[in-house]
RNA sequence: GGGAGCUUAACUCAGUGGUUAGAGUGCUACCUUCACACGGUAGAAGUCACAGGUUCAAAUCCUGUAGCUCCCACCA
């Protein structure tokens, strides 16, 4: 039995180890049942998981249970990242707390150090997506340093250099002088500042005037090679090849002209510092300028700074200025907005520098991943990222894919020393190709990290063997993933799955929100206004956690979380599981309810396909039952279609309302009485109730996997437990329109008579008397008749009179529905002149909204222009409504 | 500079041409009725940012304006 209080505690680790020891989540590699599978984005092992990830997982886990019980051969593969930078530098940070430095442990030991901590977080994580439920096949875990993943990193690397594809460079490229490294174009963040532009003076070497130039950067004037005009400025033919006396220094500079410039901007000269700025690099190769470095890799000036030389950047500046200053270089300084690189991961301000790194070009490898999106091979959710990811891709620029770093993939190159030759190799080889000389030194760096993750739908795969789970589960289903990866890692994984597979990664890319504070600020770790995930699960329990996420989460839109919205879901699992208490708890055992022959009716024929076993010949179902099942196929049909689409959040409101409107406080309330008498009848709803439990169940359990588990444990005993079960089949007609329709009905009668009883004030104690006329016609009498005893019960009233023609009582509530007057007597209670004026208020408002539509079709044109069944629909409301508001003037008059 | 998204009840958000615009929380009144007070019943609450336009019909489509958020860009 059910615990009197719901403890998702308990709960929710008896089955997470039921699973785990079951297995139930592990991919079958001969199956024929059709595949379905997801990679996690893995996880980096540099620290926990935030509630971002929650929402990602459960997205993936939801949709994984979900297909699981649609008879799929499901895998959900999970893997953890090495994380280059994070992670050294996290280690390199507590090494330092021990006062040890990273150089002086040397790099292998520092390497155990990274793996030492790679340990420890990884069991943290494993243990998080344990407790949120994600269903994750662990047989198969990867992480990217494994061997078999890390020999697929030096395949594809080896594959690209044969094919021209990576070269290395001496280029400028952003580098971060805290990690000191290179980093690549997408690790930089922008962020606007509010900084000065500084105009100097370089005058003329023949001593004949000067031209000023506009910088936000004087200290790299140091660096500088020459001053660039744009050639439509009217006096470039004067200008080029003019020299300028540097200032601060004993060089002299050219004059160029280029493109670049525009003549509009600052005073239209342009200093090119090469070694020190992107556009100026540029220039630099276009002229033949060599970069004259004056920033060193730490960041602060070098030699060639001359008396600067030493000085951070920030102190450079300061003396620069204070330079020019003194020697009246310095013409002007104004306010300047402009945006300043700063390092994704460090928040360092990234400064250009020229380096030799190993880059890739992408644009060959960026044609077919254009192609396959344009096409619709490869779908975004939403739509809109796919004009993002176009954009990026059509102005792909090559990757700098190598790292100062030690943790990481190295970089499968060997330079002999004898030769110089370059060799590029899978396995490490023992002589030089050319030379045959022994001597053999590997490249120190390692590659960015996300060099082992754009192979990740197929490296953990076996690729380049032909495994099964290759065959089986690749191109993978879906891409879960945020959209701020879409750039490093999902056009990555669509451009090498095409070129190392031949196939696409995934035919849909799911992109999450992101979840931000209720402050609408990003979750971050300066901030630390992310909760740690297993907090609130401790609290509010797991299933209750991925209810709220998802519920809050339609695709794309960010969640502005707040603990306390976990309250939501809280009081939604609540409430399954007393309804499941309630339904459980009737006194009728298996004997009473199962047992019988299967027959044609489709509950009894629905509830023998979902437990196994044909209802008794002794249960009979009545309206409601029959309406409830009916109710509960309609919401799976409708929950399905939305999850196909992934509207979640669509999905998990059609299961909420299904279950708290229509199945709690309609029918078990309409159950109650007929349980109670314990005959054919009370069997038969026993039995619905169980039947639509056990299947609401199904419904839910993608959402919230453990309290269906227990639940289901228990409605269905000795049934497979829920996480390896399938939706059952069900047979045709069990929803019934009709029924609906008049159930609807049957609703609203109730609702009215106890809106009038709430506006009378009656209390629930009293019982009233309810007289209901209704139209001629035996058909709708009948209903009524059918309904009367529901009517009674739930709306709490004692004697219902059903007739054509029954008089009106003298002081009555009333309320007039279509076809039907409603009166409740209520002489000496109620204040008539309350009641006329509640009724005048009704007929105000049905006036008003019948004269909106008689307007409508008043207007010739639109009977001429809208669609018949938007007439029809029109027509028949306007028929409702004049009937409603006659009745109520009728009622009106007869109060008189 | 280019682009995208958002603006709907007190709050957080659904709703993309066709009934009287919905939910959760909060609020009001009544109810501890033998599943649930993490509950029940009934209710109040919205010029759908603003201004034009298209249409028989606009929260929904178009144009513009304002505010907020984000992305991209060789803003010296």
């Amino acid at each position: 039995m059910l615990d009197k209080v719901y403890d998702p505690k308990g709960i929710d680790t008896k089955w997470q180890r039921i699973w785990e020891e079951r297995g139930v989540f592990t991919a079958s590699r001969d199956s024929g049942d059709s595949p379905y599978s997801i990679i996690l984005p893995p996880p980096n092992v540099t620290g926990q998981l935030t509630v971002g990830h929650a929402l990602g997982t459960t997205v993936q886990d939801l949709l994984c249970r979900w297909k699981r019980l649609k008879g799929c051969n499901v895998l959900w593969l999970p893997g953890t990242d090495h994380a280059g930078i994070a992670t050294q530098t996290v280690v390199e940070k507590s090494l330092l707390e021990h006062g040890i430095g990273r150089e002086e442990l040397g790099r292998e030991k520092f390497i155990e150090e990274c793996w030492r901590w790679k340990e420890t977080y990884h069991d943290r994580i494993v243990r998080q997506l344990g407790r949120l439920g994600a269903s994750l096949d662990w047989t198969r875990e990867v992480f990217t340093l494994d061997p078999g993943v890390s020999r697929a990193v030096r395949r594809v690397f080896v594959h690209l250099y044969e094919k021209g594809l990576i070269y290395r460079d001496r280029y400028i490229v952003n580098w971060c002088p805290a990690c000191r490294t290179a980093i690549s174009d997408e690790e930089v963040e922008f962020r606007d500042h509010l900084g000065k532009l500084y105009y100097i003076v370089y005058p003329f070497a023949d001593g004949g005037g000067e031209v000023v130039v506009g910088t936000t950067r004087p200290e790299t004037m140091l660096g500088d090679v020459a001053v660039a005009i744009s050639p439509e400025n009217p006096e470039a033919a004067d200008l080029e090849g003019r020299m300028l006396v540097l200032p601060l220094t004993d060089r002299s500079i050219p004059i160029i002209l280029d493109d670049v410039v525009d003549p509009e901007f600052g005073t239209g000269f342009l200093k090119v510092t090469p070694a020190h700025d992107a556009t100026d690099f540029e220039i630099g190769r276009r002229h033949g300028l060599a970069p004259f470095i004056v920033i060193g890799r730490d960041g602060t000036m070098n030699e060639a700074a001359g008396r600067f030389a030493g000085l951070t950047v920030a102190d450079a500046r300061a003396g620069v200025l204070a330079a020019l200053e003194e020697e009246g270089l310095l013409r002007n300084v104004e306010d300047y907005h402009h945006a300043i690189g700063h390092h994704d991961r460090c928040d360092t301000i990234v400064e250009p520098a020229v380096s030799r790194q190993w880059f890739l070009r992408m644009d060959s490898l960026a044609a077919p991943g254009i192609e396959v999106v344009e096409r619709g091979d490869v779908t975004f959710y939403p739509g809109r990222w796919k004009n993002i990811y176009l954009s990026w891709m059509e102005n792909i620029r090559d990757w700098c894919i190598s790292r100062q770093l030690w943790w990481g993939h190295r970089i499968p190159v060997w330079y002999c020393t004898e030769c110089d030759e370059t060799i590029a190799a899978v396995d490490e080889p023992e002589r030089c190709t050319t030379c045959g000389s022994a001597v053999l030194t590997q490249d120190e760096d390692v590659l960015d990290t996300w060099f082992s993750s754009w192979l990740w739908t197929f490296s953990p795969m076996g690729w380049p063997e032909k495994s099964r789970d290759f065959k089986i589960f690749h191109p993978t289903s879906v891409l879960v993933t945020g959209g701020d990866i879409i750039f490093f890692w999902v056009a990555r994984m669509i451009m090498a799955a095409l070129e190392f597979t031949g196939e696409i990664p995934f035919s849909d890319v799911y992109i999450t929100g992101i979840v931000r504070d209720a402050k609408g600020r990003k979750m971050s770790k300066s901030l630390g206004n992310s909760p740690d995930p297993i907090d609130i699960i401790d609290t509010y329990g797991a299933d209750a956690f991925r209810f709220t996420l998802m519920k809050l989460s339609p695709p794309g839109q960010d969640l502005l979380f707040d603990e306390s919205k976990v309250e939501m879901g809280k009081h939604f699992a609540n409430k399954i599981w007393n309804a499941a208490r309630f339904v459980m708890e009737q006194p009728y055992d298996d004997r009473d309810l199962f047992g019988g022959s299967p027959n044609d009716d489709p509950l009894n024929a629905a509830c023998a396909a979902l437990f196994g076993r044909a209802p008794s010949a002794g249960a009979a179902f009545g309206w409601e039952d029959r309406w409830i099942a009916g109710e509960l196929v309609r919401a799976l049909g409708e929950f399905e279609r939305a999850i196909d689409a992934y509207r979640i959040d669509e999905a998990l409101g059609i299961a909420y309302d299904f279950f708290w409107h229509a199945y709690c406080d309609w029918y078990l309330e309409l159950s109650k009485p007929v349980l109670r008498e314990n005959g054919a009848r009370g069997r038969g709803a026993a039995l619905t109730a169980r039947f639509t439990l056990a299947l609401s169940m199904m419904m839910l359990h993608p959402i919230m996997p453990f309290i269906t588990e227990e639940i289901w444990s228990l409605v269905a005993p000795g049934a497979e437990i829920l996480a390896a079960s399938r939706i059952p089949g069900l047979p045709a007609g069990l929803v019934d329109p009709s029924l609906a329709e008049q159930v609807g009905q049957f609703q609203e009668i109730v609702t009215n008579i106890r809106n009038l009883r709430q506006t009378f004030r009656l209390p629930p104690a009293q019982g009233v008397r309810v007289i209901i006329r209704c139209e001629p016609g035996a058909a709708m009498q009948e209903r009524l008749e059918r309904f009367r005893r529901q009517i009674v019960h739930l709306a709490r009233v004692d004697e219902l009179e059903i007739a054509e023609n029954v008089p009106k009582p003298a002081g009555s509530a009333s309320a007039g529905l279509t076809g039907l007057e409603i009166y409740v007597p209520l002489k000496g209670i109620i204040d008539i002149d309350v009641e006329r004026q509640r009724l005048r208020r009704d007929l105000e408002k049905l006036s008003a909204e019948t004269e909106k539509i008689e307007n409508r079709f008043g207007d010739g044109r639109f009977l001429q222009r809208a669609p018949d069944d938007v007439i029809a629909r029109e027509r028949s409301r306007l028929e409702e409504m004049a009937d409603r508001r006659d009745r109520i003037a009728r009622i009106l008059e007869e109060m008189e």
